[in-house]
DNA sequence: CTTTGCATTCAGAACGTTTTGAAAGCAAGG
DNA sequence: CCTTGCTTTCAAAACGTTCTGAATGCAAAG
């Protein structure tokens, strides 16, 4: 194999790994997914753990892992008993299983939490004192603040991840090069 | 204090514990962040440890960061000896600050990477067997790949950031209720 | 120049996470 | 229904991270 070659598996498995930790995986899954994402064809559990000389009780896990968030599939190879997986190719699919399964969980979550908190000071108003009423109109003010940034961050994703929003990467690929 | 004052302050700042931990910063920056943010009047060191039942220690190192992402300012309180901070209140500068510190430059990088190795790629080609070759041009097609999407998110992050991108919150806000 | 009151630092402790390897589980083939 | 070969699980260990509190540093006040 042509030095280049593995020079270039290298730097881009790596690279996949960090970016994995990035974005709160572990380190690796984003290497599994590298390994396999650069390798024609799939790959039983004994030669990723092989390659990245890491346990098989690893792989196994964060297999699963990666197939829980879509990133890899198995393929079912007749004749052999081995469990083989390959990468998710389509990495368009890869980011809108990740940001609408996690991101956009967190952010629905934190919308609800926020609501709730300005529905619970309004409810108390009633009942407090002129100094509390102060502290409770100076929290209103900035729990709307935090909601906006959270409504805005919604609407992100939403714009990302929504049926209409087709985007074709090769498209932005030669934008971003003319 | 009322109950229901108490009861918001300890979820939004239990909330932005967890949302600093979602984004790879420590808990207790979070918290701390959500301590000032939803006190009127900067707090010192001492009230802030005893508040979230911390180590002074803690809190220094943690009030350091904070301050280096532009999270929090140091406010000097004239006849006191002590350090004051209150938690930089324009969240949209907040923001901008970690995407622009942190997310952009972990994808430039990332772009940076991908083009020496198709670059590598490219140069390699004479030296290769037909074998290797093949393999390079897979290699090739799956890092065009990669770079399309990292390009999408300097895209998407360029559009945030840039000067001309004046958002305003409070509009949003208003557009979702609406 | 000394005292005083705070902030900062840092080594060690506590804690949480990840990895490993051995044991258990499971399914295909004989 | 046993054997075989692989996967999965899990407890223990390794590892890394964060927290603490005592020691140190530093600057203002006397």
């Amino acid at each position: 194999m042509h030095e280049s070659l593995e020079a270039v598996n290298e730097s881009t498995v790596a690279g996949l790994g960090r970016l994995a930790r990035f974005f709160g995986f572990s380190d690796v899954m984003g290497r599994l997914y590298g390994v396999l994402m650069l390798h024609p064809g799939p790959l039983s559990l004994d030669e990723l753990a092989e390659t990245l000389e890491i346990s098989k009780g690893s792989v196994s896990m964060n297999m699963r892992s990666l197939e829980r968030w879509g990133m890899a599939k198995e393929v079912w190879m007749r004749g052999e008993r081995k469990k083989y997986y390959a990468a998710e190719a389509d990495l368009w699919r890869v980011v809108r299983n990740v940001l609408s399964g996690r991101e956009m969980r967190e952010v629905q979550v934190a919308i609800q939490v926020l609501n709730d908190s300005l529905a619970k000071l309004n409810a108390a108003d009633a009942e407090l004192s002129d100094e509390e009423r102060a502290l409770a109109a100076y929290y209103l003010e900035r729990i709307t603040e935090l909601q906006s940034l959270f409504q805005f961050a919604r609407l992100g994703l939403e714009t990302i991840l929504g049926a209409n929003a087709e985007f074709d990467l090769e498209e932005i690929r030669k934008i971003e090069l003319g």
